[in-house]
RNA sequence: UGGGGGAUCGUCUAAGGGUAGGACGACGGGCUCUGGACCCGUUAGUGGGGGUUCGAAUCCUCCUCCCCCAGCCA
């Protein structure tokens, strides 16, 4: 597919991010003997485009990391889930072209998940509780209050027991009772206020049939299942960051019992959930789409599902390019549609031979073309710029369509198609002069007449080249096919944002069905050839409506077309204030130049005026050291900074000490007893100060000693980290960094002085952090200066 | 109001104390028997204030805005 394929070898799969650089460092350190990962979908409804991106992140991993991805159906709730679902799931998986492990079922878990039920229970961690559902809602409290126990939370291991078994055998009816981890109903993760790990549900299930009334939830079966299954990295989105601390509690309370391994244990991670303009990837509304009627299917062309794309005619490896290309991470995204359609289009533009198609068709009558004349017109198949082979005839004739767009009777100016009295380019074909324009009663143009130039074939008219080539078919030999132009489903970039009513902004344009007229070398090729209907988009057969006499086509993607984007320009009224620019007309009332009010450091809000008495008392007096206002500020607020500092600044300078301790040492300080010591933190400013240190060198030692305990002083000592602040020293290693970076040097003569920053951070590298930074400094601004 | 997350060109995403980069889009140009493709160029960003530092997207601090959590759904 691609033009180089050598560049192409051990292409990483994922680009870098937030996950592999865990797995990088698990990796280091030996913590999984290899990575597993899975993809783990509840059969509940159809992938979409959003999960492509979980499938290719967790599969690619898998692949990158040379371990392994299972595909595991999350199917603990009978009532919304199905086979149909299942084989659906399985299907577009491997259409995408992964290949899984192994073929999971949490409810083949369903067993052992029991026994680890029955263990919680045993260790008093978990309890029957048999409070209704509004009732347990209400007793768990609000975000802002917190819950109270049920009455049923004490309840003996053994009635717990027993009752647990007389749910599993069925002698309750549904909601009557449920078991509950017992964990923490004033926690303030809502999760962890006692969540609900069973329930009953009288119900037949796909895959277990009857054999249970009593199913895990997610919270519960999800982490088990991982840790049965010796996951590595469970993937997840968003929206479960708050679920982790309950599969942390399970893992961490089960982890070596019922013949779960005590350790590797997996561990969670979340990523935002990419969203699409213009698409909707909530799985109770694409429900809604499909059983209202609003699309005819799941596998709909419109619906942004992998069947439906599938359908329209989309390849896996333009899906895999598209999720490789919006990356993974976890800020709330929207991505633009226009990065899916380049991505199709990058993939087809290499895949699919030209033809030549007409959709709204418009008579073309050579007059001066023999009457009955057919020639067979040699056409390559591919444009010179893509290195393919292959090439097709076209019948000639008497009688032609053109598309009906291609021809204006008052041009816009830049019009380059055909007008009256103007030439044109038939594609591979002749130039033709348009005579006459023919119209009906109506005033209806409903034919043209023109006359062809012999000898323009393979070369340019005498008069110089045509503004334009059209694409045209043979009025005689033309096939005719129906073509169904798919367009975005909805006209809002948002369709879920509204509430609930996705139905307003359905677009009524989504689909559009023509007859349109093809040439014919399409009947020798195989059926699902992905074709680009020249200067129109890419189209192939609807798999499953097509037949071979009667074609019907789908668009899978327009081409990009920048005349009518240009054309329709001025209907677009948005425009940006930035381009209102200084030729707009000038108001009297200009907003002057933002003024900013420079308040007082100390009025800053939320500042002083927050503290209590006591953090005023010790603010006043800290600032009496000439400790500055916000480090002073910090420590008054937070006592045990306050106490180490105290400890620290006993041999004076206490406004240096304040910033290391505010700046450096917080977070350490904050979560325990840092493992610097007070004493030693002096110690190593007072080399600052005596300037034999620098502070890029007191800062690593300090990172370093906070690791490792070390005394920072005899960090200093023993790499003999003195500061270099001889010129003489650090000149030549300048001038050798600029003579090795010609390119940097004319950079920054050419007025890219930021470039400066690069060589004194080289100059830094090179001495580990020794030289005297203003010193580097000045050297390498005078040397760049071209001295 | 509690807790958990997040904020970098229009969009998506890199940079983890040392030149804010890439992709998509937009704009301009080249090339062209596709107004496609390709090539070249331009545009444009660190949410805000304060601090630390020779140097801050990155470290500290205060603030603002957005998302998630009160299913016996996942």
């Amino acid at each position: 597919m691609s033009d180089r394929p050598s560049s192409t070898t051990r292409e990483r799969r994922v680009s870098p991010n937030f996950i592999t650089e865990v797995i990088d460092e698990d990796l280091r350190q030996r913590r999984y003997p290899k990575i597993v990962t899975r993809f783990p979908p509840e059969p509940n409804g159809y992938l979409h485009i959003g999960h492509a991106s979980s499938i290719c992140l967790n599969f690619g991993l898998a692949l990158d990391y040379g371990g392994e991805c299972n595909l595991r159906f999350d199917d603990t709730n009978p009532e919304t889930e199905s086979i149909e679902y299942v084989e659906n799931i399985k299907r577009d998986v491997q259409w995408l072209g992964f290949q899984w492990a192994r073929e999971l079922y949490a409810s083949d878990y369903f067993e052992k998940l029991h026994e680890f039920a029955v263990q919680l229970i045993k260790d008093g961690k978990a309890y029957v509780d048999s409070l209704s559902d509004e009732e347990i809602s209400a007793y768990r409290g609000t975000v802002t209050e917190p819950g109270r126990p049920s009455p049923y939370r004490d309840r003996s291991v053994e009635e717990n027991l027993d009752l647990f078994t007389r749910m599993r055998n069925g002698e309750f009816p549904n909601g009557a009772h449920v078991l509950r981890a017992k964990i923490d109903l004033a926690n303030r993760n809502m999760k962890l206020r006692d969540p609900v790990l069973y329930r009953i549900v009288h119900a037949s299930h796909y895959h277990t049939g009857d054999a249970w009334c009593i199913y895990p939830l997610y919270d519960f079966a999800h982490p088990l299942s991982d840790a049965l299954e010796g996951i590595s990295h469970s993937i997840c989105t968003l929206e479960f960051e708050n679920n982790r601390a309950i599969y942390d509690w399970l893992l961490e309370n089960l982890r070596g019992k019922c013949g779960l391994p005590h350790s590797p244990r997996p561990y969670q991670y979340e990523f935002a959930r990419r969203n699409l303009d213009y698409t909707m990837m909530s799985k109770r509304k694409l429900i809604r789409l499909v059983e209202g009627g609003f699309v005819k299917g799941w596998d709909d062309p419109r619906m942004h599902t992998i069947s439906g794309l599938r359908r329209r005619g989309v390849t896996p490896e333009a899906i895999r390019e598209f999720a490789k290309r919006i990356g993974v991470a976890k800020a709330e995204n929207r991505v633009d549609l226009a990065t899916l359609e380049a991505a199709i289009r990058d993939d087809l533009n290499y895949r699919a031979p030209r033809v030549l198609a007409v959709l709204k068709p418009l008579k073309v009558g050579l007059t001066n073309y023999p009457e009955g004349k057919v020639e067979h017109l040699e056409a390559p198949s591919w444009p010179y710029d893509v290195p393919r082979q292959g090439s097709r005839t076209v019948p000639f004739s008497r009688d032609l369509y053109i598309e009906r767009d291609d021809f204006i009777e008052q041009p816009p100016k830049g019009f380059h198609r055909l007008t009256p009295g103007g030439r044109v380019r038939l594609r591979h074909g002749y130039v033709i002069r348009c005579d006459e324009v023919v119209k009906n009663s109506a005033g209806e143009i409903v034919e043209l007449r023109c006359t062809y130039d012999a000898d323009t074939l393979g070369k340019n008219p005498a008069d110089g080249p045509p503004k334009g080539t059209i694409h045209w078919v043979s009025l005689p030999h033309a096939v005719p096919a129906e073509v169904r132009l798919y367009d975005r489903l909805f006209s809002v970039p948002d369709p879920e944002a509204g509430a609930g009513g996705f139905t307003d902004c359905l677009n009524p344009k989504s689909l559009i069905i023509v007859e349109g007229h093809v040439e014919p070398s399409v009947l020798q090729n195989p059926r699902d050839t992905r074709y680009q209907f020249e200067r129109l988009g890419y189209f192939w057969q609807d798999p499953a409506d097509s037949r071979p006499d009667r074609l019907i086509f789908n668009r899978i993607v327009t081409l990009r077309d920048s005349w009518t984007k240009a054309t329709e320009k001025p209907t677009a009224v948005a425009r940006t204030p930035a381009q209102a620019g200084p030729s707009a007309e000038s108001t009297p009332t200009v907003a002057p130049p933002r003024t900013v009010e420079t308040k007082p450091v100390g009025a800053q809000p939320g500042a002083q005026a927050d503290l209590t008495l006591k953090q005023q008392a010790t603010y006043t007096r800290l600032r009496a050291l000439s400790i500055g206002e916000a480090d002073a500020m910090v420590l008054a607020r937070e006592p045990r900074l306050e106490a180490y500092f105290e400890e620290a600044a006993r041999g004076g300078n206490a406004a240096a000490i304040a910033r290391w301790v505010v700046n450096e040492l917080g977070p350490a300080i904050r979560t325990g007893p840092a493992k610097v010591a007070p004493a030693r933190l002096a110690a190593l400013v007072g080399l600052l100060q005596d300037g034999a240190i620098n502070s890029r060198i007191a800062k690593d030692v300090l990172t370093e000693a906070l690791e490792t305990g070390a005394h920072p002083v005899e960090i200093v000592e023993r790499k003999g980290l003195r500061q270099v602040s001889d010129a003489g020293a650090i000149e030549p290693i300048v001038e050798r960094l600029i003579a090795e970076n010609p390119d940097k040097v004319r950079a920054y003569r050419s007025g890219k002085t930021a470039v400066a920053a690069f060589f004194v951070g080289q100059v830094m590298r090179d001495t580990q952090g020794r030289a005297n930074p203003q010193v580097v400094q000045n050297l390498v601004t005078r040397k760049l200066a071209g001295s």
